[in-house]
DNA sequence: TTGGACTAGTGGCCTAGCCAATAGGTCTGT
DNA sequence: ACAGACCTATTGGCTAGGCCACTAGTCCAA
């Protein structure tokens, strides 16, 4: 079924299942299917790929245990990372769906980084963090969000700490925190005042007093968390 | 500041192949195979644990694109790497070896811990807190180092912190925290030392004040990290 | 508005089977 | 003896067809 080059290497078999995957994939972005759109029912791939429905269900377990798709009973498969780089995400998801949890992480790994970042950061991290706090404030100005550049923001501060561990689980749950990051920017003034907050964790971090930016980044991170609570159901 | 009513999740159903999965990583363990060794047919493999060969080979596609096992057409599924349960840490400890950075990661985490464990702390938690306190005394009278009862407590805490997320990670980098462990405890004197520090812990958890326990908590890593650090390389 | 029944669509898993690759033995010719 | 071809048991690769369980939507009755 399938055409090797004559040429002789270790001959790299690829399993069918891998070329479902990889159609599927190259599926999802030719028709830019982003997270949370649902992918083709297993029946019908099997037979547009020409291939069983075993071998479709071997590649959506792949793609599901790299964390690019989530396969539902009785509904479907859906997108949970169009960019596929979130393995742990998924597990992650599963047990953490709730906003509290997640603000308690983030707050937990924000406030160290900042004041790791306090004591560490180069002159090249001070750059790039205001670098990311040009692009928010031109974006707040030009009657947008800011979303983009906080991202940048806590990126950069993340970077500014030169601790892999910490940089590592920041990634792991940067997609929760998305969510609310979002969220919070979507209220009116927040943006305003998230730049701001933004400005005193800076300016901490250039000074280098570890405490005085763990303090303001609690204090960023309690911000956020306000209307994400609010949004949620009350709690005790 | 969350949700507890244990009652009622979305019901984390688990398909079939995660179990084989596990069932056949549990038997790796068991029986010492290392990196090289071959498992059983997939035939036999369906017949014991029961199951169809379909879903014995979807495991097998789950645990190859983990990367543990090589199904090998026609010879059978070897074991690539026999890390055994640890696949997120594999990746976690290509990128952190260094000590300064687990340690970096611990106190960011069970200081947060240690503070939404003196808010949260129910009446159970502080049983199995002391609990854990306890196995470490009786431990240390008896000579050794009270490696046990040290991981049943920072176990306790985290449970107590009723934060499904923090737990996560906790678990993540467990092991890693180990290894600096055994070696803080080899030191003398140390597990008296640290005994007492986690005396001060717990008395701000019963408490209830978050900021004393978030004090002695770090207090308690720092002190850990005075060896770890030794041991590396001096750093920044 | 609520709650229950029904239904269509979908994934989960199974049985049964044939094909293809591998390893390891056996047979043959030199 | 030895080297090479050949056979064969074992094992994974993949298919076909089927039944069951779950989900979501719809409709109807209380």
């Amino acid at each position: 079924m399938s055409d090797r080059q004559p040429g002789l290497q270790p001959l790299a078999r690829t399993r069918l299942y891998e070329q479902v995957a990889q159609q599927i994939m190259g599926w999802v972005a030719e028709n830019d299917l982003t997270t949370g759109d649902r992918l083709l029912p297993e029946r019908e791939l099997a037979t547009r790929l020409g291939v069983s429905r075993a071998t479709v269900s071997q590649a959506l377990v792949a793609l599901e245990v790299v964390g690019v798709v989530a396969v539902r009973h009785g509904d479907g498969a859906v997108l949970t990372d169009a960019s596929g780089s979130a393995k742990v995400l998924d597990a992650l998801r599963a047990h953490a769906k709730r906003l509290p949890d997640i603000i308690d992480a983030r707050d937990a790994l924000e406030t160290k980084i900042a004041a790791l970042a306090a004591s560490r950061r180069t002159e090249p991290d001070l750059a790039a963090i205001d670098a990311a706090l040009d692009v928010m404030e031109a974006d707040i100005d030009a009657g947008g969000r800011g979303v983009e550049g906080d991202e940048l923001f806590h990126a950069a501060i993340t970077a500014a700490a030169h601790s892999s561990l910490l940089e590592k689980m920041m990634q792991e749950i940067s997609e929760l925190i998305l969510e609310t990051r979002i969220e919070s920017l979507s209220q009116p003034g927040r943006p305003r005042d998230s730049l701001s907050a933004h400005r005193r964790i800076a300016d901490a971090i250039r000074l280098g007093d570890p405490d005085l930016a763990a303090a303001a980044m609690h204090h960023h991170v309690a911000q956020v968390s306000d209307v994400a609570i609010l949004r949620d159901a009350p709690r005790d």
